[in-house]
This record gives structure tokens, sequence and C-alpha cells, in this order.
DNA sequence: TCAGTAAATTACCCTAAGGTAAGATCAGTT
DNA sequence: AACTGATCTTACCTTAGGGTAATTTACTGA
């Protein structure tokens, strides 16, 4: 009698599934194209709706934004506290444990990443301040392992830690750029490129 | 009699003038905010203009773009080009050198870095092959340079040289970004910068 | 002084896209 | 068989922005 958590309605699906469906491939889209270049109606194509549905379910653009921010930055937020968190002396370092981690948390929706990371989002948005605030809680795992390695070479200057931090933050959204560009590489075969990566880049003469 | 390159025209300048200044503010526009973003009217506002009269002189919004594309890609071309060619034996190693010609390419316009990397051009246009173009030129170059880092540490998959020529570009843009938040620092400060991120970076305990 | 020309604007058109209102379609219930 | 409620659509409104046509303004030179 009571229909619980039951299939309803017409034609398509309950709401809790459609809901699913609209933001796994608003989270690619968003991720792929950006938050501007995203529109609606492309949204509701993919999985074979209309607009006016996801605005009945999700509210406007932003709101749907949001709901595709909340659980993409969670993710990547634990996986990277939980990747800097267990350093066993024989792990990898740091840096490289920290991208393992991120492949596997993206590993199937890979351009997750872009939603944390759009720079689309309008200025001064929700949307743009709760993605920033994703982004700092990211930045400020790695300050506390850049700043490790700054004292290890003598340089104090705060700008440098800054821009160190900023470095690395560009770099994992360089290399997760790379990955999506050749879908076929495992998290595995690309955690193990970063390294022999990082082994060429040492070899730079240091002038 | 003859007026030749005279001051010409109404209220106010001359249209070489004029442009100039178009394409200067186009440049810093297109660069911050990327090609979408950017519109026709808010660069006309920028030089104290209203859109039609961009319109006239450049053609379409594209055209425009088109417009501050080539200096830019030509200026950062051949600083990479040439700080690639003189490597005196005592000179610092060529990633720097390079970072150094780009700052001091882009210092009074860093923006313009971005009119390269914009990833906003609609996809398949004049605009998106001519940049794409530009890119292709400069990693070619940075190609070479890699490829005898890696011949150094003994890999030979493509994959890795591939990835490794992305990841450097990605570095760069991450650099100019950082620097362009920092609008203080003058170029000599940011390529000692580098230089001591990079060491920073050679710190990193290889597992 | 008056014609010619360059510089620039006002007023307009058209499309794309966010957003909404109202209705259509169907599952299950009574 | 009619009712209820969930799902989903058609048709529409509104705004922003690229682009154009026609006009105005003012300098220059005869």
């Amino acid at each position: 009698m009571t229909m619980l958590p039951t299939r309803a309605g017409t034609k398509g699906m309950p709401r809790a599934e459609r809901e699913r469906q609209v933001l796994a491939a608003a989270t690619e889209e968003f991720g792929r194209r950006g938050y501007e270049a995203t529109t609606m109606a492309t949204v509701a194509a993919r999985v074979g709706v209309t607009k006016p549905l996801l605005h009945q379910y999700f509210g406007s653009k932003q709101d749907l934004f949001l709901g595709c921010l909340e659980p993409v930055g969670d993710r990547l937020l634990t996986a990277v506290r939980t990747a800097m968190a267990d350093h066993d002396n024989g792990a990898p370092p740091t840096p490289l444990r920290v991208l393992r981690a991120l492949f596997d948390a993206l590993d199937g929706q890979r351009e997750a990443w872009f939603v944390l990371y759009d720079p689309s989002l309008p200025p001064g948005s929700e949307a743009a301040h709760r993605a920033a605030h994703y982004r700092d809680a990211i930045d400020e795992l790695a300050a506390t392992g850049t700043a490790e390695l700054l004292r290890s070479t003598g340089s104090d200057d705060p700008l440098d830690a800054d821009a160190l931090k900023y470095a690395w933050r560009g770099l994992c959204t360089t290399l997760v750029r790379w990955w999506i560009e050749h879908p076929d590489q495992s998290p595995e075969a690309m955690a193990g490129r970063c390294a022999r990566i990082f082994a060429t880049a040492r070899a730079v003469d240091p002038g």
C-alpha cells in the first residue's frame, strides 16, 4: 500500500534515479566544457530529457552546479586527506601518494576535477565561493607538505611557499588533463608515469 | 598637402592609434576572462568607445581575437626560440632560461599568455586552430629539451615524453598565473623564485 | 564657406540560453 | 471507471550579446 522507495511515475524513472543520472551527466559536462559553456538543454539532452525537468528538480543552473560540486569536492578532499595521513616509512613519497589517491578518486569521472577548478564560474557567486572553499581546503593540506620541503632547502620566503603550493596545484591539474586526453591509462599506470616524470625532472642540471 | 601619417578625423584619434589601443585592451580582456566571457561592449568601453567601432575596424569578435593572437604568439614563440638557442656553458639550465624569457616577453601584459592558452575558444574555429598552431610550435621547442632529459634517465616511453612536455607547458601556465596574482614581482624576481622552487622540488624523497 | 572624408554613435535585428507556467501522460489506488 | 499524484513536455517570456545600417560630428583642404 504505502509506496516507499518504489519506482513511480509515468514513462520515465523515479526522481531519485533521474537525479543521479542528471548529476553524473552535468558533472561531466561542467568539467569538460566549464560552467559558462555548459547549457541546461545539453545536459538534459544527454539523459534524454528536456530542460524544464532539470529546473524542477534542481532549481537554477547554479543550483545544479552546486549539486555536482558537493560530492566531488568531498570525495577529492577526503582522498587527499587520507593519502597524506598514511605515510608508512616504506610508502612512496607524499606527492606521489597524493597523485595516486587523486587518480583513484577520479577514475570513472576524470572531468570531475575541473568542476573544482573551473575558471568560468560567475565571480562572486555562491558557486565560485564554494568551489574556492574546497580548493583552499586541499591547498591547506598541500601547504603542510610543501612547508616541510621548504625548510629542508632553507628557504623561508613566504611567497616561495605560496608559489610552490600554487605550482603543485597546477601540476595536478595538468596531469589530470593529460590523463583525460589518454582515456586508456589506468590510475596505476598514471601513478607510475608521474614517478618517472618526477625522476626525470630531478635530472635537470642545477646550473 | 599630402596628409601622410597625420592625425586625422574628428573628436577621437587616428584609426591606427585607436586600433593599437583596442588591441591592447582586448588582449588583456581575452587573457583575463577568456574568449567566451569577453564581450565586445566591454572591450569598447575600456577604451572609451562603442561596440560598432570595433566591428568596423576589426570585423567579427573572432577577427579581433586573431588580431590579438598574432603578435602575442609571435612574440612568445621567438622569445622561447632564442632562449633555447643561446646555451652558453655558464648560463642557467634551459628550463630556467626559457622561463626567464617568457617573463621578460610578458612583462607589461602578463595576461597575454592566456590568449594562447584559452580553453574557451569555439572548438573547430579559425581562432582555435591558430592558437593551437602557436602552442604546438612552442611545444615542439620544449620537446627537444625534454627529449634530452628523458634520454639521460633511460626512459624511452613516448607517452612519458608527451606527458613531460604537457606537464612543462602546464607548469609555465601555472607560474604565469601566479605571477599575474602578484603584480609587484619583477621578471628577475620570478626567475629567481622559479630557480628556488625547482631546487626545492628536487629535494623530494625519491621513495 | 563648403564639400569631402574620417571617426564615432544611435537604433536596431537576431539568436542562444536561462527560466517559468501550464498542461499532457501514465501508474497505481479507491 | 474515475481520481490522485508523479513524471515530463510544449510553449512561452526575458535578457545578453554578436552584428549591421544609417546617421551624426568635426576636422581638413580647396
